[in-house]
DNA sequence: CGGAGGTTTGATGGGACTCAATGCATGTGG
DNA sequence: CCACATGCATTGAGTCCCATCAAACCTCCG
């Protein structure tokens, strides 16, 4: 289930978001592709703000880097996302790609143009804001106030929604990167997936796989 | 400075934030103002989506309370900031007054209808929710990686950013506020404040007000 | 086969939390 | 006008969860 789904937008009426494509082709929004291997860099920090960027396929990875090599992995970004739209005139994040990866670039000037012209375009973009911005105060709170264990069970729930169901789930990102997200060491997120298998929750795992055993249970140690 | 003036919004040339007014007057939305006082509800969690708000004078909390009993602060609201707009039919969060506060209150739906019907009330919509996006990520970064004197003095800066410049800031916040905010206790709090004290850094300081004495230090600390 | 990159597991330490006592205003009623 | 209560804030002592450091263990490929 998708959070869209779960969370009618209030511009729900307007354009559901796999419409994106024939809504950006009413204004000739010529997206181009590129293809990125495995931790190549899609922007980095303090570049300029030239486009809007959608995964066709792979994963990607949008963090801060601080100066002492701290990292904070404030979003992964799959299939369908759309990542990149920003304010001002330089990037505040890094993006780059933990797989080998396709994405579509659309001009950011032509899409804000179209936005101002076309209220489903604005109604689209303001409702992926939204989306985001919920998300990220999702995070908030699990950083803020989360424990290790309640903070790798949530972030399990998290693929279990967003990777392609099937009995197992495949991880595109390292240990490394789900700490950097969920704000704790490699070692902290792999004992805690030991300790969820020990306690059954967890059936398989393996460095990219993991079986989710008991679902009920991990939305109850999420809390 | 505010945000706005720092990062210049993909749709500057749309509608500064302080022309809101004019703008839903145009459409006639017509805002209701209340008075509620300290620790007084202006929503809570689950109750339904009615109300968009501005703060008129004031300040309130928007926060996630655990089960529990842990609590998260997502965001301090100041006068002349926008909040409670929010995706689905439900509130995800609460938000309750600090100090004895008065909020204007559009209704929801004709805001969205309004917004349909014109790309620059769609404009600032957005904008707004690209500012809280940006202001939520920075967040994420803080809880995520930072040392509690880092949060502390991120916290300060941004107060001072954020209230009327003057010698001494006036907090409307509680230490137990601020650490809700910061993913801390209320203790770690007033160590960190008093070890800034000691520092130098900070000037007069008692629980309501304080002073900074030296800015660039504590831009140092922040990172 | 062997090296490299990533993961798991173990031992130890530290930064923030918890619990507890004290300090310090503000307000209230005798 | 002053005891007393009340609500925060500060300060101290002890604890714990997670980080750090370190070593072993894959597993994939050249």
């Amino acid at each position: 289930m998708k959070p869209t789904d779960r969370y009618p937008s209030p511009f729900e009426s307007c354009v559901p978001l796999d419409k994106f494509d024939s809504l950006i082709g009413r204004h000739e929004l010529l997206p181009k592709s590129s293809q990125y291997e495995r931790y190549a860099t899609i922007y980095c920090e303090d570049s300029s703000i030239d486009y809007v960027y959608q995964v066709v396929s792979g994963a990607v990875r949008d963090y801060k880097l601080l100066s002492d090599g701290r990292c904070q992995i404030t979003a992964f970004h799959l299939p369908g996302d759309i990542f990149g739209f920003e304010r001002g005139t330089r990037r505040r994040r890094t993006v780059d790609a933990i797989v080998p990866t396709i994405v579509r670039a659309i001009k950011r000037g032509e899409l804000e143009t179209a936005a101002t012209q076309d209220t489903q375009i604005s109604s689209l973009l303001l409702r992926m804001a939204i989306e985001d911005l919920d998300h990220a105060r999702e995070q908030i709170v699990l950083l803020g106030r989360k424990t290790a264990i309640e903070r790798v069970a949530a972030f399990l729930l998290e693929m279990d929604r967003r990777l392609p169901a099937s009995g197992m789930m495949m991880l595109p990102m390292s240990r490394r990167d789900i700490g950097d997200y969920l704000g704790l060491t490699l070692e902290t997120v792999s004992r805690a997936l030991a300790q969820l298998h020990d306690q059954g929750v967890l059936g398989a795992l393996d460095a990219k796989n993991i079986a989710l055993k008991n679902r009920a249970r991990l939305y109850t140690m999420e809390i």
